[in-house]
DNA sequence: CGATTCATTGCAACCGGTTGCAAAATGCGT
DNA sequence: ACGCATTTTGCAACCGGTTGCAATGAATCG
């Protein structure tokens, strides 16, 4: 089925050195031979085995993409773009999808390792960064992205500052004149929850008149944020809400409306991410961006820079959020 | 940094044979060499090359899972499903994320032929047969999912039958008796928005005297959809609507609104996919569910079985539909 | 206890390429 | 035409495994 270096050699008449090295870029070959090659090549529908080659080489130009964030809408888009971002360096994306509950490193290591992946890419906001750091440990170059920020980091992380973004959303919020506001947030075990609500905590304890409360909904769903809503608004409800992330907030929202309340006249929601759905105008939620083309555009860069350079020193680089305006918040007069 | 086979070999006193029969299915190795081996192995921490074993097995385990529908709420669950499902069986996903105009099939052929993938998964609702076919013509093992039915298949295709649900969607505006409907379709040059208006249209055709028109959207899109359905309100707008698909149902449903209008009191619709987002409280599409789960489920036996036997004869499999009732159609007294 | 059978083992060739090295070919100057 | 520097080329070893085959060892039987 397959036609092969000694194929084409054979029938270009000349040494399979001769064919691997046309196909090799830089490699010594007079015109003359290549163009034998070539020839013979395309008239045998030619195309070399990449993973033959990794076996001398020690290059596959596959990159293992980890995530366990399939059920997050903002992930169709980063799936999207990493894949892409990949394909335009001539990289594979190998995708591993984890399990919720799979928090050992040790069979995606193995896995990645038997396939000789040259790098990869943790992408989950809700992995710990000692899942990064068991591929590096397994010399894997790694990055990982919309990880959490550490001072002194193991691996490479690229994502945004959570507590800066809990603190913008605290801020936004104030800005607005609310002044019995709540956090919303995702699952308590999550490092992003954990620090977007100490940003939250961090800017309201600069305005101590104002009433604060917290509370986790059970994961970073629609229905786990219509849930905890919908508890919030059998007793007081605050004001205002910075829920964890979009689908939450939009969970939030749905509790709201079903309750025949009004967004933003009674209560008002901020989100985080803003993901494609949260544009939707019947959705108009306002909330705060997540620059994923940014974070992703450098977290190719950076992984691709570690296979290049396997001791590169570990790296954080955090992308500044903003809040985009749309109808779930309003000035309080 | 990799440990070898030889490594393993030398340390257990034994030849590479004994290690690689250690580590396949169904060799003969007695139990002593065995524990040998096996002990060796972890205290190296051994795992096998898959890819140097693929050179002389001939399976690298690794499926290509083509699509160009990145941007379809509903390929999130469609990509999760597929790349569990393949890790399930020991599989490996290796993503191609076609662009929406490349149409020519042989860029990616030659990328999965490289790559030496056992088997192809191309899962899109847009792209024609002849993509799949030409992964069959190549020599690789390759299902369509959620592709178009044929009579004559070149390929496996599993799907669901998109004429049937077309029909089934304007028996249900029928049946609620609305008598002036309409077809809100995708591109009109997607396959599947074509065969959803022939349905569509057949079902119409019993009934002489309710009105129908007929309109395509620009994409499977958000936008697309709201932007179609504004047109509509500006003139004389139908009592009901087939979209598309949800996501293009949503875009209507969002522009009804916006025009002060409410869904169903004023203009029903039902979609089609019931994707995630359809049943959040606050959209509550009426749809067609496609039964994405027995697809993917049915798409990854069939490549597994086509790669056992790569000779076995094309086949379609289409799953029935049924209709998810919501809020968004009323009956017409 | 020897003959026979069967499971286990190692050798060596091979999978599809790459690459260091030395030999062959080419180009250049005179 | 010759000597020399520079490409170009093929040989052969190697990447990390697998596997057919023949040799070895163990087990069974009479």
């Amino acid at each position: 089925m397959g036609v092969t270096l000694k194929d084409v050699a054979e029938k270009a008449g000349v040494s399979t050195s001769a064919v691997s090295r046309t196909f090799t870029e830089g490699a010594s070959v007079s015109p003359k031979t290549r163009t034998k090659v070539e020839r013979a090549a395309d008239a045998l529908g030619y195309s070399p085995n990449a993973l033959a080659s990794s076996l001398t080489t020690g290059r596959t130009k596959l990159i293992g993409l980890v995530s366990n964030n399939f059920h997050n809408p903002l992930f169709l888009e980063v799936f999207d773009r990493f894949t892409r971002g990949l394909q335009d360096r001539g990289l594979r994306p190998l995708l591993v999808n984890l399990s919720l509950e799979e928090t050992d490193p040790d069979a995606s290591v193995r896995m990645l390792r038997q396939y000789s992946v040259d790098g990869a890419i943790v992408a989950s906001s809700t992995l710990p960064p000692s899942f990064a750091e068991a591929y590096r440990a397994a010399g894997i170059p790694v990055v990982n992205s919309f990880g959490r920020f550490t001072t002194a980091p193991q691996v490479h992380v690229v994502g945004i500052d959570n507590v800066a973004c809990g603190r913008m959303a605290g801020e936004a919020l104030i800005a607005r004149g609310y002044t019995r506001v709540a956090f919303l947030g995702g699952p308590e075990n999550a490092t992003s929850t954990q620090d977007r609500a100490l940003g939250f905590m961090a800017a309201m304890r600069e305005h101590p008149e104002i009433d604060v409360s917290v509370s986790y909904a059970a994961a970073y769903s629609f229905d786990a944020g219509r849930v905890e809503m919908t508890k919030h608004l059998m007793q007081t409800p605050a004001q205002a809400y910075f829920c964890g992330d979009d689908v939450l907030s939009i969970g939030a929202l749905s509790a709201v409306q079903e309750a025949g309340l009004r967004c933003p006249e009674d209560i008002g929601i901020i989100g985080l991410n803003d993901m494609q759905m949260s544009g939707w105008q019947n959705i108009n939620l306002t909330t705060i961006r997540q620059p994923v083309a940014e974070i992703i555009g450098a977290s190719i860069d950076l992984v691709v820079a570690t296979v290049e350079d396997p001791k590169r020193h570990p790296e954080t680089r955090l992308f500044p959020c903003r809040v985009v305006e749309r109808g779930t918040l309003r000035t309080v007069p």
